[in-house]
DNA sequence: CGAACTGTTGAGCGGACTCAAGGTAGGTGG
DNA sequence: CCACCTACCTTGAGTCCGCTCAACAGTTCG
């Protein structure tokens, strides 16, 4: 990614759409399907966008002459099942409200890394995006927004965002009686 | 995996567990980590189990002299992510019911794989692990069973699992009215 | 202006969680 | 062998979060 946002998703038996991940620049998307040399998922620009492609075919050419080129494919690879997971565990365990305030921190920090302010910005996605991504309904993120902003977590206006009150975010995501679901097998 | 059986999860933030997958015979685990030599996921055993080992850097050694190897890890880890977007696509759009469907479904279609018997088995995992799995608790897990076998979709003592009705599963999963939460973005 | 889309807010309902009680199986010690 | 303990599993009753349905406001565009 060199400028933009891109969000990806796949189409589930049924036709329906499942929003996978949002991309911002300086991060690298289409890690899938190297397996079948097919996409699983699809990618769409959020807004004007400009990205740069890095053909597979040379990429892995170049990587016999310089075997690190590699090491750091499956670095990234392995980078991608992480977050995959970290999804994976937010979604499994996590209430609504925690959820977004997950997104948005998590949006925030990767802003950071841009060298890009963290606390306010601009959000490239709809709600509906996000919903969907987060696995609720737009109803839900549009109150979980007012929710928060009525906390004086953050200022919202449409896109518009303005982290107030980043700690109060945080220790929500990482709250007590959060809905554990936690597994009870003792040790082996 | 050579026998058994075994779960892979990680702590989060709040050291909460999170299952994120378990692993059957045939089936390679442990993608994860190669980014930082340092594994996110621990594993465990969930009953006797034998495994192989297969050392990284002897893998990545004798990439170098046979090519083909890197382009097979490479594929691995893209089927990794695949399968870990299947979980999030998944849990972030389905309910209780169609989620426990799916994952007895998707143990058959492995066991099947190693042509193991797809209706009849026995579950390695206990309730707690399923439910964390998949995001809900173990009362939902319980009373999910008892309505399958209510349904008549398949018999359940205990662990021992007997499918009756496969496809009135798969009808289950892939339904209407099951929780769409779709984007409603108009095309690019 | 009207149409279409996105976002916000309210009322009501239902599925999944919480709390709590009972049942079953495996392990240990008297 | 039986009493006891400790998981693990099941089932019930009640509550609450988040979904559904619906109305309305703000924007964009023809």
């Amino acid at each position: 990614m060199r400028s933009g946002s891109v969000k990806s998703y796949c189409i589930d038996n049924e036709g329906r759409e499942q929003v996978t991940g949002f991309y911002l620049p300086g991060e690298i998307f289409g890690w899938d399907g190297l397996a079948e040399n097919y996409h699983q998922n699809a990618a769409v620009a959020m807004e004007t966008t400009s990205i740069c492609e890095i053909p597979y075919g040379q990429l892995e050419q170049l990587s016999t002459t310089i075997p690190s080129i590699q090491k750091h494919v499956i670095k990234l690879l392995s980078k991608e099942i992480n977050s995959d997971q970290k999804l994976i565990a937010l979604l499994a365990g996590n209430s609504a409200h925690q959820r977004l305030a997950s997104l948005l921190l998590s949006i925030s920090a990767r802003l950071a890394q841009q060298k890009l302010s963290s606390t306010r910005f601009r959000l490239p996605m709809s709600r509906g995006e996000i919903s969907n991504y987060l696995g609720m309904t737009v109803e839900t993120v549009s109150r979980a927004f007012s929710h928060f902003q009525r906390k004086k977590y953050l200022k919202v206006n449409k896109k518009e965002i303005e982290l107030i009150d980043k700690p109060a975010l945080q220790q929500l995501i990482s709250n007590p009686e959060a809905r554990s679901i936690t597994s009870q097998r003792s040790g082996y």
